[in-house]
DNA sequence: CTGCAACTTGACAACGTTGTCTTTTTCCAG
DNA sequence: CTGGAAAAAGACAACGTTGTCAAGTTGCAG
């Protein structure tokens, strides 16, 4: 009752062999269908259920895959994790989700936790670990492995990322074309990539504009203790302050959102990198470039079934599009004193973004990316 | 190369039994450094790597505990899921998660799937299933469980809850205070638990105040499609429309908020159960009723640790207090004309809730409940 | 040089399943 | 009834690992 039944009590109890039992369980046709009822019903009796180790260790196939991402609770990787998981269902396979954590260390132990406990396939997102320098039973020869949202050092597996650097850049861009030459940039991690990519985006659409990258205006913060410091009380007391604040990622724009709410900046203008929950329905309404988190999770799993089904072709590097999502919260131009009048529009047709800049609904623009 | 090398491959080419190669594997002491080098040679030769399966399947568990919701995109869980993953960090267990899914069937494979998959423990939120009439190797003689956020039908196991009525009804009686008599109720699958509950905290107060109970005032949606039906339309276009409205789950007041503010109805009382991001940001800043799911987390893992050092104790339910978050949204007034002016203040006292109802930033009045 | 303890190594079974092959049963034509 | 083929059921090994216990090897005291 209690204990888990195996293959052997269930044929014991309905008198036959186990292999019969086996037959019956895998609707192999060469049995009675009185012996087969037989067999049923000590199933149930007893509560059966292949055991899907044993199973696999027999059969060489494993029916289970892992998706490791940094934290759940960012909006981002939430969205990710649910069509993964759809996807994992759809195909008929269990699937493990497990965060990375903090530190290298705990990332280590998750992995090769996973790798041990039997899935046959991996979709992560690196963290604080060079995959390549680790020796993980992953790739050619172990568990086939797809990076998403940012590779691992030089690690040779499937990936799916955006250009984060380009639309990082057209963000800034987008800021930069509404007036402002003061933008701070704000994120989690910023040394990491993918954010480090972001970075180079936002300075790259920096000097495009001809404006001095200023290391003040930028805002890194590793953890995200729950007591975490304010973003941009240093960036808005500067003595020239910040008009503008490009976020890199969701868990940062939840933070700089409430932030500007708070201190009833709605002077300030905000993009942020990812969409998040209620993005449209703050006031105002919060402009983002948005990735699509639940195509990546599909795409990734797409080629790790691929890969699981033998495909062992040279590692492909999946780029997908971003959009633009103009909202109002981007559009919001700086004080006329202050600030950087007298450069409205620099580079005119640099920002791609069409009509209604100050829109207050919705007002999706797609920007493919090649 | 591409093959993948067994303790036997190991074991000939090293000249030595397998039984020895696993006891360098596994670092064992009893081995020569001789015997030692030469194994190791031969395994990196190979590039042997240990079957997990092969090993699980042999040594029966492991250090593994599994945590199943019903969805990780609910903010809920979201926030339950990182706090159940830090505790199980400190004790050293590692962590596997897996979502529960919209069918019973599916519910069921991934609870077998995880017992079978060697967990020493699991921390479940029941969403279809009834654990006391599954043949689950659950409990006395398997694997401890611990239920949180509801209990599975008689299942006997510790389990973590609110009291979901209470709140609700608390909640109900708030916006009743403020004058409102026709008060929507809509929410994620009302017809299982908890809600089910809330909807009898709803039905109570509504008793409590005297008001008839209106089905027309209900809505339910079972599925979460992503083009799923608005939740407002029928409830604002009845005849004597709502005035104000109670969310049942944090994922219906991500929806009803949003359908709020693109109606631009700032006119309707809205309260929540369960907090969510951004609902101290926006336009009226959200009143929820709030659950802790941290320390909800936190509880379950504890009892969970408790079961697996050994603790035979009967079931221990562990009720958690829930906090009355007043922000706004839940202190507007029904217009003059129609809903139920006349009452305002009925049944003084019955509400708790302290000062400052329209106070515009979070106001936190915790209520504990026994 | 013997004897015994301590250490090292190995043979074998077992985990729960499925594949292969053999045995038993069934059933019907003769 | 009998013969024989087809169908059903079972015996056994194997998947790769680890636990148990026995066997082999070493080293040192007596």
């Amino acid at each position: 009752m209690t204990e888990t039944a195996t293959l052997s009590d269930v044929a014991s109890l309905a008198g036959v062999s186990i292999k019969t039992v086996s037959r019956v369980v895998n609707d192999e046709p060469a049995v009675t269908a009185k012996t087969a009822k037989r067999v049923r019903d000590a199933i149930d009796t007893l509560g059966y259920r292949p055991n899907p180790l044993a199973r696999s260790l027999r059969t060489g196939r494993d029916e289970a895959v892992a998706l490791v991402v940094e934290r759940l609770g960012d909006p981002f990787f939430a969205s990710m994790t649910e069509a993964v998981e759809e996807a994992a269902h759809e195909a008929g396979l269990f699937l493990i989700i497990a965060s990375a954590g903090e530190s290298a260390a705990q990332e280590r132990a998750v992995i090769t936790g996973l790798l041990h406990r039997s899935v046959c396939g991996l979709i992560a997102r690196p963290s604080h670990l060079d995959f390549a320098k680790e020796r993980f039973a992953i790739g050619a020869g172990g568990v086939p492995v797809v990076f998403v949202d940012r590779p691992s050092g030089s690690a040779e597996a499937d990936s799916v990322l955006v250009d984060n650097t380009e639309t990082a850049r057209r963000a800034t861009a987008h800021l930069i074309s509404h007036g402002h030459r003061r933008v701070a940039f704000v994120g989690t991690a910023l040394d990491r990539l993918p954010l480090r990519w972001r970075h180079e985006g936002y300075r790259a659409a920096l000097a495009d504009a001809g404006i001095d990258y200023d290391g003040d205006l930028v805002v890194s913060h590793t953890r995200l203790t729950p007591d975490r410091p304010p973003f941009l009380t240093d960036v808005l007391g500067l003595r020239r302050p910040a008009t503008a604040v490009l976020s890199a990622d969701a868990m940062a724009s939840l933070d700089v959102v409430s932030e500007l709410h708070r201190a009833a900046r709605a002077d300030i203008a905000f993009v942020g990198f990812d969409d998040f929950p209620m993005a449209d329905s703050l006031t105002p309404a919060v402009t983002v470039a948005r990735q699509d988190p639940a195509l990546m999770g599909r795409t990734a799993m797409a080629l790790l079934l691929a890969r699981i089904r033998g495909d062992s072709s040279p590692p492909k590097h999946v780029v997908l599009p971003t959009t633009f999502v103009v909202r109002g919260s981007g559009e919001i131009p700086p004080p006329k004193g202050r600030g950087g009048a007298g450069r409205e529009g620099a580079r005119p047709g640099a920002e791609r973004v069409s009509g209604r800049p100050t829109a207050p609904t919705g007002n999706v623009t797609p920007e493919q990316k090649r």
